[in-house]
DNA sequence: AAAATAATGTTGACACTGTAAACATCTCCC
DNA sequence: GGGAGATGTTTACAGTGTCAACATTATTTT
């Protein structure tokens, strides 16, 4: 008679798996990705420098669990949008490039670790590609749809996507990393000038 | 009677500053971003391991100087292409992105460097801002130069010149980081791929 | 229930990193 | 030539990623 062991309760510590990701994440949105480091992870998350080890095979490995996270997170939070929104099919193809810098703007440490700076021994050399990325893929069929039904221009669906995304990804990365300073800029204006920069991209892809 | 000095022979040993920074943009490209170290810049230039701080106030200040080098080559390549083309303005606003991109895709150390992951206290946190940044500006002329010959629609130019930065800065970085995979794209596909996605913005910015 | 086994956490070690201080040397100007 | 300042070296220290040896706890097997 297997005793039913309580879920978020392994072992000796608790899942420490889990405290360790999101002690990650909470050094990193204070810290910055750079100066995150598994001892301090491990000091913060109250156990012995080399015990994140038993749940990670090294740094790439727990950055990224990170990763995976925010890209569940990303592709539920899309999805709750264009759910709750009764528009027509344009209206949730802008809905996923909105919600995309939402997203990433929201979580900019997660956002970070998915789409940072990556050498090329990186953690997920493969495993995150953009046909392999489920809101990417999501993206893709939406432009379909439009296209049959008139609602955007012919052409290959998926460089449409990357251009789509190109440009997102451009602009959440600028902001996250500072190069569009917040000076002179308020909270509003920075929204009004996120939304020109999508509908110049939508614009660009209409019939 | 000061006897002239060789102007690449200073000191000891000789323009010291210069070789680090082509050391590092070397290793930079050799070993990603993230695995340089001031140690292996210095054991490479065959000097001990704190000679750079005679040159360099930390690590950091090695970085800024790789990114201002990559600023003036990207507005020199930018400007001598423009002066080499004999089409209108249009054309001009055209070549600021095809060379961006270009310049990124050719240079992804420097480019990393300039615009890879920064952390609040990094390198230059005010230093290389849009407006300080002298081939943002250039862009921004241009957007100026073709709204008032009716090439581009009317509208604060400021946002459109981030709605283009966004779009070759995303697309540049997803190449470089290997997030748009080589898998089945052949150098053609994707050199077409990128005329696609800038082309995609400029007919957003059409009147 | 007791023993064996696997999962988890700790301690100690190593090579490497950034950075500072103390010291040494070289070049230049007077 | 000699002092001054620039440049390079040595030594040192705290912090890092990672591994191996050990200790403890939970689970399974007998």
């Amino acid at each position: 008679m297997t005793k039913p062991k309580k879920p978020d309760q392994t072992y000796h510590h608790g899942d420490l798996r889990r405290v360790l990701i999101d002690t990650a994440v909470e050094i990193i949105s204070e810290q910055g990705a750079n100066d995150l480091s598994l001892r301090k992870t491990a000091k913060r998350a109250g156990v012995s420098h080399a015990a994140p080890y038993r749940h990670f095979k090294d740094k790439n490995a727990i950055l990224s669990a990170v990763a995976k996270e925010g890209f569940e997170m990303m592709l539920k939070i899309t999805e709750e949008r264009i759910t709750r929104n009764q528009g027509n099919e344009l209206d949730h193809f802008a809905i996923c490039g909105l919600s995309y810098i939402d997203f990433a703007l929201t979580y900019p440490s997660h956002y970070r670790v998915m789409f940072g700076t990556r050498s090329d021994d990186s953690y997920f050399s493969d495993e995150f590609t953009p046909e392999s990325i489920p809101v990417f893929q999501l993206l893709r069929d939406k432009i379909v749809i439009c296209q049959q039904k008139g609602l955007l221009k012919s052409g290959d669906p998926w460089e449409m996507a990357l251009a789509a995304w190109s440009i997102v990804h451009g602009f959440a990365m600028l902001r996250i990393d500072h190069h569009i300073q917040d000076q002179g800029m308020d909270e509003k204006k920075l929204r009004e000038l996120q939304r020109t920069v999508v509908l110049t991209l939508y614009s660009g892809l209409r019939p």
